[in-house]
DNA sequence: CGGAATGTTGATATGCCTCAACTAAAGTGG
DNA sequence: CCACTTTAGTTGAGGCATATCAACATTCCG
């Protein structure tokens, strides 16, 4: 989330409108990039692929975000970056981003802000896969993208989209469909949540969180949400 | 790993020396930061503190690293960092750096680029966490390391410093002190490496790093270096 | 030398993965 | 619009990797 001011200031720049479908790739693993690009709508993942094919997703973005100005400063892709429903992005080329650092450095900075809290919720998720089993593990997830979502004024009434499949939201928390299932199961019992068709709708957003041991401190917002 | 231009800018920036000693914490999870730090000497590790007063390692750093640099612009820690075992480190206000940004821009890029691998690091670990058996696992982490450690020039007869117990091991690597014993064991029988006294020798890279599915791509060094 | 930290080994338990079959929903073409 | 195909979700059974618990060995260090 950049400020007014510098998000006009991305908007004014020259970008290219450009589009992709469900299960598309944007950038593959290896790509150079001389280009970066912000979500206009959609959602697009980051993931890893591992020899055998399997995928692990390493993060969601939505409307606002940068998926990919790491791009910036490094040379290859070391992920691919795919959409996961319906997506588009303004693609603004590094040279173009540069240039207008040298006008606005409090741009850059912003924009640097916004990679560090990246690695923020990298760090997050190290700790969410890693020491929580797994329907905490989920209900973290769900907030994540709920709260994200929310500060990303993309949320009406208590709902924001999640077009992931059960096997997809599986690869992304390190477990395996049927394990993701059962944890589904047994969360919708706490009331808390309902997901169908690709939105996720909160229903108690303190019973969830409390669950999912989530605390949005990482995510640096500058002002903290009110949550329902 | 700065170039050696930025390197020498930021060596003439006015800073203070400070140590800690192992177990000792540098900064808390929540704190506010207004100086940032470089490591002289020994070990620090980045960690989340869980309920229950469990941790997860998130990384660890060595000579020339900048554990710290994401405080220029997040305005708390969301993790602590703490010695693993005697340590010195070079503290920089922000405000000596922002400063010298404005002189040398290039100077911001390189450190904006070294909190970009950061994040890419995290990322390899989710994916190491999640979607690796631990012997495997631990392959990889100690691949990591050494490769690290080499690439800041501190690797000498191949071998370099990892002052980690067992239990510090498991914490990094989602596991528990008895699945990195076993795996330790498993490993050993590989005699690609020795483990001993904080010291951990590479006998065989290609094995480990085979073993381990490491692929240094995602570290992001300009060269690539040789290993024997 | 004694105590604490670290590493090792064995036994047991269990969370979750894998495999497999089936149901439900969504998308497609005649 | 319905039959068909594909994709997504659900359920059950069984097995295994790894956690947990507990005892013991070893090394480190004051």
């Amino acid at each position: 989330m950049l400020s007014p001011e510098d998000a006009a200031a991305v908007r004014m720049l020259p970008s290219q409108t450009r589009t992709a479908a469900a299960g598309e790739d944007l950038i593959r693993q290896g790509d150079r990039a001389d280009a970066s690009m912000i979500v206009l709508s959609g959602m697009l993942a980051r993931y890893h692929t591992l020899k055998g094919g399997g995928r692990q997703y390493l993060s969601f973005h939505i409307a606002g975000d940068w998926p990919e100005a790491q791009s910036l400063f490094l040379e290859r892709m070391d992920h691919a970056i795919g959409a996961m429903n319906a997506v588009a992005v303004a693609v603004v080329p590094h040279r173009r981003i540069m240039a207008l650092f040298q006008r606005m450095p409090s741009l850059g900075f912003a924009i640097w802000r916004e990679t560090l809290i990246d690695a923020a919720i990298f760090r997050e998720s190290i700790t969410n896969i890693g020491k929580r089993e797994i329907t905490a593990r989920l209900a973290h997830f769900l907030c994540e993208i709920f709260y994200r979502a929310k500060a990303a004024g993309l949320v009406k009434d208590d709902t924001c989209d999640l077009p992931l499949s059960q096997t997809q939201i599986a690869d992304a928390l390190a477990s395996s469909l049927t394990g993701i299932n059962r944890a589904m199961q047994a969360l919708r019992k706490t009331q808390s949540f309902e997901l169908r068709g690709g939105r996720l709708h909160i229903r108690n957003w303190r019973r969830l969180a409390e669950y999912g041991d989530f605390n949005p401190s990482y995510l640096h917002l500058r002002r903290p949400l009110r949550m329902s």
